[in-house]
DNA sequence: GTTGGCACTCTTTCCTTTCGAGTGCTAATA
DNA sequence: TATTAGCACTCGAAAGGAAAGAGTGCCAAC
């Protein structure tokens, strides 16, 4: 399983010349470039081997050569040299993210916005939220056709609904439901909204005109949509600037995939600890669309049970060290800000952990 | 100006029979096609004139006849079917749009999207608010630390922010201000919100903590938010299913420029009526990225000042009839929702008005 | 005014040739 | 035994050229 130093240093230098060029390397190429002190008949030798190990190919004989996924694999463990951002660049970061963050959803999407921007690969953000409940129900009443439900979750994100009914309501009933819903509907997830309970809430607020109804629709509502995952995709069009997605056709099927919001993950994988980054290099993907893709995907802690992700989409042939240590600042700068609830402490680095799948099938 | 019946029957046949297949059309294909018992030869002569009259011309000798962006225009003003969608089509259109539908922000966005998938073309919508005003200000008292402000705008969209404090704050304290706020803060636009008008709120309200100048803080954003015009793409890969954007770098720089929110409409021009269907084609769009596309957008009214524009973007070559057909059922339904703030009459047929540039210069 | 016919034009397609980068192998060298 | 120089070989990409085909423009006939 483990190659000679020289191997490495070999394959590392493939690596980077052909994320640079997408173009196959030969072996006079490698020969100037790395500073091992050998000629390129030597290289081609040890090519060779590497590509009979598995770590290259080529595209055809008498071509240079091109990294296999497990090459790739095998320089995001071993070879890559852990990038670190200069300290102008880890500030830009934060404090381009600083002038986006406000609430949680429009951050996500800001933020997805802003990773593709950096990486200048389409970028996704995820949030799967677990076991959102209501905390707290409020009702403003306006007229007698009007008023605002306000209801705040677990999360404490807020959500508010305008109801305009077409008959006359009480203002006492509205306060009498404001009671019962605070009361019977906090603390309960989607699940444990039942007609039953509708129904008794109905009766012990006396409510004719059918408002309990209404309120109890809103309820489910927001604790579906709180509780479903969402999921931004941004960027989509940068994928054109690769050089491996000119054919329209292959552009056209991942970025439809990315739009419809395809799920990236496997379904199996268990959300990563905070700060972890994983890379999924082309086969590793699930998904048929992404086999010859490669995702980077850092996990951030948006607090309260809720873990979010945010990552980037590209060729395999792809910038990994760079992608990884900016997707890690973000990541970090929103653990700060989610996390706590409270304002971030500025310009810290963080350390770099990368976890991905391991080679061996 | 005008031109023979028969010459319009033929530009008619050339621009139908080009948007199906996007290969120049040849003499012997409207002479098979078109109805008008006559021989290729004199389809020939025809289209020469047409041709000399620069209604069309042709991308090299030998080749078969084009539009040019001033014979789309003959098209769209004089030749086109109005086109009727089938009864089902409409209430499929307008079923898929009530799924859709809940609050403005939301909507604009889903329908946007459903633009999208309607037309098979990229969706732009925008809206421009004009004047837009606070009409209500609540303040929920969550406990010492936490307060819920809620505000309802003269458009009758809530808007709520969890404001998390470092100190402890009265209730009575957070009464009063929402008292003040309701007098001091309600139908003003974000001009108006000075510092004067802040530090005097706080005045009044003997507050020491600085809680004013957090709920003002908010009140300037919604009101800002709610002046800015929004806009939304969606469906941006769907150029790429043209063949005019097989060119990648066509299609990325014209993607780039829907996906950066680039202004489509030209500043002088003024918001349609709702319910006018306008079509810009090619030159005649300002932005230099759309020179050599087309725009189709309806007007649809969101009620209070607020006029809304719903679009498509795609190559000259677009099948304008089907296209401004289902944007005019999709703009109507927006009407009936967002105009009235009341459920929609169902299953509506209505008209289709189109307009646009006159093709003189 | 319309039509059939025909020569002409220009693109598209396919085939062939050439060119060159990069390899694999062998024999010489340290 | 590991490294290197040298060289024949391979295979794709690029360039050239011929053939095919679609469609025109124009002329003479109707």
């Amino acid at each position: 399983m483990s190659i000679s130093e020289r191997k490495k240093k070999i394959l590392a230098a493939v690596v980077d010349e052909y994320v640079r060029t997408a173009e196959p390397v030969g072996s006079k190429a490698i020969a100037s470039k790395a500073g091992l002190g050998c000629s390129s008949a030597t290289i081609r030798n040890e090519l060779a081997e590497l590509v009979s190990l598995g770590y290259l190919e080529q595209p055809h004989t008498s071509a240079g050569r091109v990294p296999t996924p497990m090459g790739y694999r095998m320089y995001v463990n071993e070879l890559m040299e852990k990038q670190r951002l200069s300290l102008e660049e880890t500030e830009d970061i934060n404090r381009r993210m600083n002038q986006k963050l406000r609430e949680l959803d429009d951050t996500i999407s800001d933020v997805s916005r802003l990773a593709s921007q950096l990486t200048d690969y389409p970028a996704l953000a995820l949030t799967t939220r677990t076991a959102v409940t209501i905390k707290r129900f409020d009702i403003i009443y306006v007229d007698a056709n009007t008023f605002i439900i306000v209801v705040m979750l677990s999360d404490n994100t807020v959500k508010n609904k305008l109801v305009k009914l077409p008959v006359s309501v009480d203002q006492k009933l509205v306060q009498r439901l404001a009671i019962l819903f605070n009361s019977g509907f906090t603390g309960i997830t989607e699940g444990a909204v039942t007609p039953l309970l509708i129904h008794s809430t109905e009766r012990a607020a006396d409510d004719t005109m059918g408002v309990t109804s209404v309120i109890a629709a809103f309820a489910i509502e927001v604790l579906t949509e709180a509780a479903a995952p969402s999921a931004y995709v941004s960027g989509e069009n940068r994928l054109l600037n690769q050089p491996e997605f000119r054919d329209p056709d292959k552009a056209h099927r991942l970025m439809g995939y990315l739009s419809g919001g395809g799920y990236i993950l496997p379904p199996d994988q268990r959300m990563e600890e905070a700060g972890e980054i994983k890379v999924l290099i082309g086969p590793e993907n699930v998904a048929e669309e992404l086999k010859d893709s490669s995702v980077v995907i850092a996990t951030y802690d948006a607090g309260d049970n809720t873990k979010g992700m945010i990552g980037v989409v590209g060729p395999t042939r792809m910038d990994y060290s760079a992608v990884a240590a900016k997707l890690s600042i973000l990541a970090a700068g929103l653990s700060r800000r989610l996390g706590s609830g409270e304002a971030p402490p500025e310009g810290m680095h963080n350390k770099l952990i990368i976890k991905g799948d391991t080679g061996n099938e």
